[in-house]
Formats: C-alpha cells, sequence, structure tokens
DNA sequence: CTACAACTTAAAGTTAACTTTAAGTCAAGG
DNA sequence: CCTTGACTTAAAGTTAACTTTAAGTTGTAG
C-alpha cells in the first residue's frame, strides 16, 4: 500500500505540511518519490513515523530525531548508538511519567480542596481546618508554616 | 520570611527573569511590593508559584494560569470555577500520563529491539524474526504487512 | 484533452514562553 | 556616604515547531 503526504498525514493524525516540514529537516530519509516529485509513503515508512511521533510526544528535538533516522539508514554499526538513545529517551519518560503522577497527586489534592470548600460555601473552611479532618494522602500539601 | 524574586525563584528553581515575566502577564496578583518597589514573597505565596509551576508543567498555557489565578483573588464566588478547571485539568493529566506510558511502552519494544539486534550484530535478525521468540508484551508492536 | 484536487517548493509568518539588554533604582555592609 | 549586588521596567531578541502563502506541477476522473 502506498500513501501520499496527505494520506500519510491523516494516518498518523497530524497536519500534512508537518510531514513536508519533517522531511525538510531530514526525519524522512527513507521517503522516496514517483517521478514526478511526489511523496509515495511505503507501510513500513508508517512505522517509522510513528516511531517520529514517539519520539516527539516524549520530548525529542526534532534535531535529535533526525540524529536518530540518520542512524536507522546508516545501518548496522549504529546499533549501538541507537540503542543507548533509545535507553536514554525511556528513563527520561521514566522520569517525565513519575514527575506527571506528582502533579496529578497535587491536583488530586486541589479537587479534594475546592470540593470541601464547595460543600462548605467557602475556602475558610481550609483556615482552620485540623489534620485529622484531611485524607492522610494530602498531608504532603498542607501548609507548613 | 520574605523572599526577593531571585530567592523566589532559586526555591522553585526557575529563573527570576521567569518570575518577572510571570508577574507581567498577570500570574502573580497576589505579590506585594515594598516602599521601594520590590517584589516580596510571602510563605503563602510560594504555594501560589508551586500550583502555577504544577499547572505549567501540565500543560495549561499562560492564560489559562491566569485566569485560574484572578479567580482565586476573586474569592469564593469562583470556587465552582475553580473546581471544575482543576477537574478538567486533573483528567488531562490522566490522559496524558496514559499517553505517555503508550510510549513507553514502545521504547521498552525498541529496546529490546536493539539488544536483539545488538547480540545478532545486525538488525537483519528481526526479518525473519518468529513471533513466538518475541516476547508478549511486544507483539503488538510487531509490523502486520 | 481538460478540469481539478492534491501535490510540489521556497520563503515568510505565527505562537508561546521565555531571555536578554539597557538604563536606571534600591538597600545592606563597611 | 559610598559601593555593590540585586532589584526595577520596557522593549527587543530568541527558539522551536510548525503554518501559511504563492506560484507552479502532478495525476486522475470524466
Amino acid at each position: 500500500m502506498i500513501y501520499t503526504v496527505g494520506e500519510a498525514a491523516k494516518k498518523i493524525n497530524v497536519a500534512a505540511s508537518t510531514l513536508r516540514y519533517y522531511d525538510k529537516e531530514g526525519l524522512l530519509p527513507f521517503v522516496e518519490r514517483s517521478s514526478g516529485g511526489i511523496r509515495m509513503f511505503k507501510d513500513e515508512d508508517m512505522s517509522g513515523l510513528k516511531m517520529i511521533e514517539c519520539l516527539k510526544k516524549t520530548g525529542m528535538p526534532i534535531k535529535d530525531i533526525k540524529h536518530f533516522m540518520d542512524c536507522c539508514i546508516e545501518g548496522d554499526i549504529t546499533i549501538e548508538e541507537r540503542l543507548s538513545i533509545i535507553l536514554l529517551q525511556r528513563d527520561s519518560v521514566i522520569q517525565q511519567i513519575e514527575e506527571m503522577q506528582e502533579m496529578l497527586d497535587m491536583l488530586k489534592f486541589k479537587c479534594w480542596y475546592y470540593e470541601t470548600a464547595k460543600e462548605a460555601g467557602t475556602c475558610a473552611i481550609h483556615a482552620d481546618m485540623r489534620s485529622e479532618n484531611v485524607p492522610k494522602e494530602y498531608h504532603k500539601f498542607l501548609n507548613e508554616k
């Protein structure tokens, strides 16, 4: 199956102009062209696009993604380099998830805070709230003065 | 305890210029000034900064954060609005974590892919790899042709 | 063969979130 | 009182990642 830039873009849910931009930046060295110059995305190219999306969504800059894709084209001599890039990215994602989890905990605390305030009709309820009336998991968010 | 902009910035690990920028954008309506015009961050202001950091790190645009902080200043009449903002942000973070988890799964698969290729000395090992030699959790990443 | 939607490029424009610069002011130590 | 480092503002500059525009080409359907 062959896709044009517009079809490929729809498949991975980005704008066609984005794929053209990626191509210009060298992220798509694997994409071939028709005799008339039209980009032809093969099925195997789509997994390349998914890899790009994965690296992009996990915060890798375009330039670093280009480097990785260049390594892919270079072949087996870059296996170790690619492995170490992916290992670093994996660790980065683990950290990002941890940080997001902390942020989620804070937001959950704030949900509780505002739900409690809503019931009471005022945020003042929290000014003299006693520790034992605050769920344990939220204690770390209480203002230490 | 009172902090200057530089001290407050250090405490939450951002640049002082960033806090001045936030102030200019209206994110810090709670910060008071000395008679000479110097910003004075109180201890309670620091938890406001932490809230801003939380919203920023979870992808909320500066303008929306400003709106939230404005609501905080407005008082109890905005409790429901603040609650619904936080609920939406909480749901957004849950989705973001889910997406990151999917990306992590893909990166773990790629780690396995390159570790296997490294041992074999070539990525070609994956061309005719049989499904039963691929760990189950990675089956979803195998190219369906 | 012609129309037309979707493709092509280069170049300019956009947006968000800062960061830097320049010129000047504040406040604490000696 | 004076120096000095950190503060102040307004305005300009930066960066990344696109997006839009303009002018032209390709390829398919009728």
